[in-house]
DNA sequence: GTAGGGTTAG
């Protein structure tokens, strides 16, 4: 027989002791406040539902006591589930209320499949779904991008009349977008009878996420209100399309506007100054980031990161990446990958271990970032060491990247039958880019029949890049083989493939000069002119002999040093070299490799006039002081 | 209840 003492709450008793109140506590009768808490608790599998139960009626506990949507979650899936509906149709809420938290809850989970699962085991017993159910359930067929379930909930929405819901709209346009169905989205979306900024800004953010930067920017201009996230979609759209200087330009101007960007723009345009190298705008938005009080954003560090690398300013990185409270793989993988590229293996096999002694576990990203490292500083064996660890060690399958860069590791070696080994022995299918790391290896170890080989297989893969048939033509003129060379070119012309024209920048006071290789058509041209030959003078008494082997045409020598002479780069650095103060570093990018000459009248000029020269190049950084570069020639 | 962001071989 129970106790029959009054209800009493245990907070009415406050001058009790915790073993005071234990002891008394345990002698009452539960109440409902107590019983609430302890259910949430106890609650764990549906088979307490009946004990549950039970006790609730035993010690009259009103019913809306129970943890109702816990109890939703638990039976959701289960047996249970009509034992579950009979407790709730006692309750005074609409049970598909329940329902509903219970799938945004799935919905939200590591398994939102489950929330489908549950919209089936409501239907066939009949509960009756309303727009929240679908809105609910359309994301979870987003995160699964499940079009086929999406596809009977839309039918489903139309069925209960729900087609001029705007939000619910929204979702589905937002689903068929990213399922990839945009003809879908596009009719949809042009027959929706209404549309608010959530509308446009998804198809904004849909088309450039496939790349379709110009209808993108048409929605952005003809929107009939644009809010912060528009603008930001937009940026964010022109990066993803490859299009950074429209990403830096349409910030500036949303700055004007009087927007004030938010983090997401912030990580946008950082991506956007990465890839263009724009270090004095990354400057700017760096400041602008820290006066917003975004320091704590992990992504914008990591993007912070990344843009110092791009930018040449390794130590900014370093010093962001000093400053982080908290770090993910990927900052560290950022900065890994940073060192690579700019010749500093030891640190980034250095940071590696730092990392996995903090605790934090590499993914295929960072193994990408070290096998680089490796590869850009000649490292076989270490290389090998990490190919070996990572699926060992860390269960992660190398990719078709990871493949690329140990081909590219043996071939830059001179490891050439290694290498060719090594594709042959792949588990996958070798694309382009492994047969054009070896083709890289080819050119700079001199091996025409490999090289030749290679460029049979590129020949199916990719036959539409010019850069694989210049390299091979490359190889043969270097040797003198005219007539191949020449062969070659005619190839190209058949195939209507011209070579990709080089082309340098050089940044003075936030300008960026830009020079095509071969162009004496700049204002200043004479004073360049001028200038180099000047140069030229103190570079021949060090040694320097113009390397004209890597000139492609069969001309005489004379003319061939005037093509050397007007290289993209030399051009971007003489004119920096006019431009700037004396002692100031000359940053310069390049949309090719840089060329082996230009690599050696670089290091000669760093030492004349005694300046730093940074030179980022399609495959990594180049930094020339007193005489020596960075790569130590080793590129 | 609906829209967004960070590292990736040559």
């Amino acid at each position: 027989m129970v106790c029959p003492l009054p209800s009493i709450s245990l907070c009415m008793l406050p001058s009790l002791n915790f073993e005071q109140r234990h002891s008394f506590r345990s002698s009452l009768k539960p109440t409902s406040e107590t019983l609430q808490r302890e259910l949430f608790h106890k609650f764990n599998s549906p088979f307490e539902l009946q004990q549950v139960h039970t006790l609730v009626i035993k010690t009259g506990t009103p019913l809306s006591a129970l943890p109702l949507s816990r109890v939703a979650s638990i039976c959701a899936l289960t047996p249970s589930f009509p034992y579950a509906r009979r407790i709730f149709q006692l309750v005074d809420q609409p049970e598909i209320s329940l329902w509903n938290s219970c799938l945004r809850d799935f919905a939200e989970s590591d398994s939102p499949f489950d929330a489908i699962l549950l919209f089936h085991q409501l239907r066939s017993h009949n509960v009756c779904p309303d727009s929240f159910t679908c809105s609910f359930v359309l994301k979870a067929c987003l995160q699964l991008l499940d079009l086929f379930h999406g596809r009977i909930i839309h039918a489903f929405v139309e069925k209960l009349g729900l087609q001029f819901n705007l939000v619910l709209q929204n979702v589905i346009l937002h689903l068929y977008s990213s399922c990839g169905q945009i003809s879908d989205a596009i009719l949809l979306f042009n027959k929706m009878p209404q549309r608010d900024t959530v509308t446009w800004n998804t198809m904004i953010t849909q088309l450039g996420k496939r790349g379709d930067a110009d209808s993108a920017y048409e929605m952005f201009l003809q929107m009939p209100e644009r809010n912060v996230r528009s603008w930001t979609a937009m940026v964010s759209g022109f990066v993803q399309c490859g299009k950074p200087k429209e990403a830096v330009d349409l910030f500036t101007k949303m700055e004007e506007v009087g927007l004030k960007p938010n983090e997401v723009t912030v990580v946008a345009v950082l991506a956007a100054c990465a890839d263009l190298g724009a270090l004095n705008v990354g400057r700017r938005i760096h400041k602008y980031s820290d006066e917003s009080g975004f320091q704590r954003n992990i992504k914008i560090s990591n993007t912070l990161i990344d843009m110092y690398i791009k930018c040449g300013c390794l130590e900014a990185a370093r010093d962001v990446l000093g400053g982080m409270k908290e770090r993910t793989v990927i900052s560290w993988s950022t900065m890994i990958q940073g060192l690579a590229i700019h010749g500093k293996a030891d640190e980034a096999l250095e940071l590696f271990s730092e990392m996995t002694q903090t605790g934090i576990k590499p993914n295929a990203v960072t193994f990408i970032g070290l096998l680089n490292a490796c590869s850009h500083m000649g490292l076989i064996n270490e290389g090998y060491a990490f190919f070996a660890s990572m699926t060992r060690d860390y269960g992660i399958i190398p990719g078709i990247e990871h493949y690329g860069c140990m081909v590219d590791l043996l071939s830059r070696a001179g490891l050439l039958q290694q290498a060719h080994e090594f594709i042959k022995q792949m588990p996958i299918m070798p694309n382009a880019a492994i047969w054009g790391a070896l083709l890289g290896g080819c050119k700079v170890h001199k091996n025409i029949e490999m090289a030749e080989l290679a460029m049979r297989h590129l020949h199916e893969l990719d036959s539409l890049n010019d850069g694989y048939y210049v390299v091979l033509a490359n190889i043969y003129s270097e040797a003198k083989q005219w007539d191949n060379a020449a062969r070659l070119r005619k190839l190209m012309r058949n195939r209507g493939l011209k070579k990709t024209l080089g082309l340098s920048s050089v940044s003075i006071k936030e300008v960026a000069h830009e020079f095509v290789a071969g162009d004496d058509t700049h204002p200043q041209f004479q004073e360049i002119l001028k200038m180099w030959n000047q140069l030229q003078v103190h570079m021949r008494l060090k040694g320097y002999i113009p390397n004209t082997s890597v000139v492609l045409l069969d001309i005489d020598e004379k003319e061939k040093e005037k093509v050397l002479s007007r290289h993209s780069e030399k051009l971007a650095l003489v004119f920096g070299l006019i431009r700037t103060p004396p002692g100031e570093t000359i940053r310069i990018f390049k949309n090719l490799r840089i060329c082996e000459d230009c690599h050696a009248s670089f290091k000669l000029i760093s030492e004349i006039v005694d300046r730093e020269i940074v030179v980022r190049d399609r495959n990594r950084f180049h930094c020339f002081k007193d005489g020596c570069c960075s790569c130590r020639d080793y590129w």
